[in-house]
DNA sequence: TTGATTGGTTGCATTATGAAACCAGGTAGC
DNA sequence: GCTACCTGGTTTCATAATGCAACCAATCAA
């Protein structure tokens, strides 16, 4: 975890808190992010990130640790070890993308956003990343509810949405 | 940001790491969480949280800095101030979501996740946060490409998909 | 063979965080 | 209106995480 001092997250049964603390810190979805461009090798994380090599160190040896990228032979002979995303890793998309559409509307750079994302297949925009319902319609975030695991759900009858004072 | 010397990820052009930054740190995406929760008072954030106070009066500040948070009258008439998410903060719901959805597949608590999602609407469980196409339908992950901004976008004959050596 | 690159490790300075004590103003009980 | 407790902090001190620079062994390019 970044900066602090004993505390974990990895008691608390919140699934947002054990990802944070399974993920590392800022500097684990930066390099999480580099990976799904293509970085492999530690040079590459280091040149893209400007990040300190001992901090690097800890943080791909954390993702590999928590089955986030494995250290693989590289790929074209060199002796060198290369750095690849699990399936655990591939899945980290969704919170890259929604992180990025955040960014993207509310922190923007005066340049403007740095990378844009889209469909390989049609070569569309992709649509935002957003709570759907079961038919695939995206929803109001507004409409989205949330309830202690193992309650039962509560009909619509009884739950007028969120309460805005 | 959490436990990092000086450095800043303010001057990236990436909008992940603006978001990042602007979030602060992982407690902060946690109290925005209790924050869509219903939580608004100092108390509530912190039995929640279990966070050192001076902690949290850190992320609060710098919460209610970034827009994310506003400091309100309380609703009930009490002295106190209450914490209310703005638009900005709202918007961050889909990357609790996806986190959320990430830890339930991959870092779940032997007890199983504590909260569920389900549509106020229909009552129904949410679909899962991913990327979809421009007609709504959810795509593969490989099907996600990046590139730089600016840049046209590879037509789909001439990029056939991630390589996966 | 020589020099540069890679992937680290080590040591030191600085910052963020945790824990506990403390405190002023608000609130509740009576 | 008096008193005790609650709320929302601040302060102090100890520790962990990070940055930076120097150093180093192994690899690679010529």
């Amino acid at each position: 975890m970044a900066g602090m001092k004993t505390k974990s997250f990895s008691d608390m049964q919140c699934s947002i808190a054990r990802s944070l603390e399974l993920v590392g810190s800022w500097w684990s979805l930066l390099i999480i992010r580099d990976a799904m461009m293509g970085a492999r090798r530690f040079k590459h994380f280091q040149n893209s990130l400007g990040i300190a090599k001992n901090t690097l160190t800890t943080r791909l040896n954390q993702l590999v640790d928590g089955g986030i990228l494995d250290r693989v032979a590289a790929a074209d002979g060199s002796a060198y070890d290369e750095y690849q995303l699990t399936q655990k890793g591939r899945d980290l998309g969704p919170i890259i993308l929604a992180l990025s559409q955040w960014g993207d509307k509310w922190a923007v750079h005066p340049d403007g956003p740095s990378f844009e994302y889209f469909d390989r297949k049609t070569g569309d925009d992709l649509s935002a990343i957003w709570p759907r319902r079961a038919n695939g319609e995206a929803m109001a975030l507004g409409d989205v509810g949330v309830k202690p695991a193992g309650t039962p759900t509560p009909t619509p009858e009884l739950n007028p949405g969120r309460t805005q004072k």
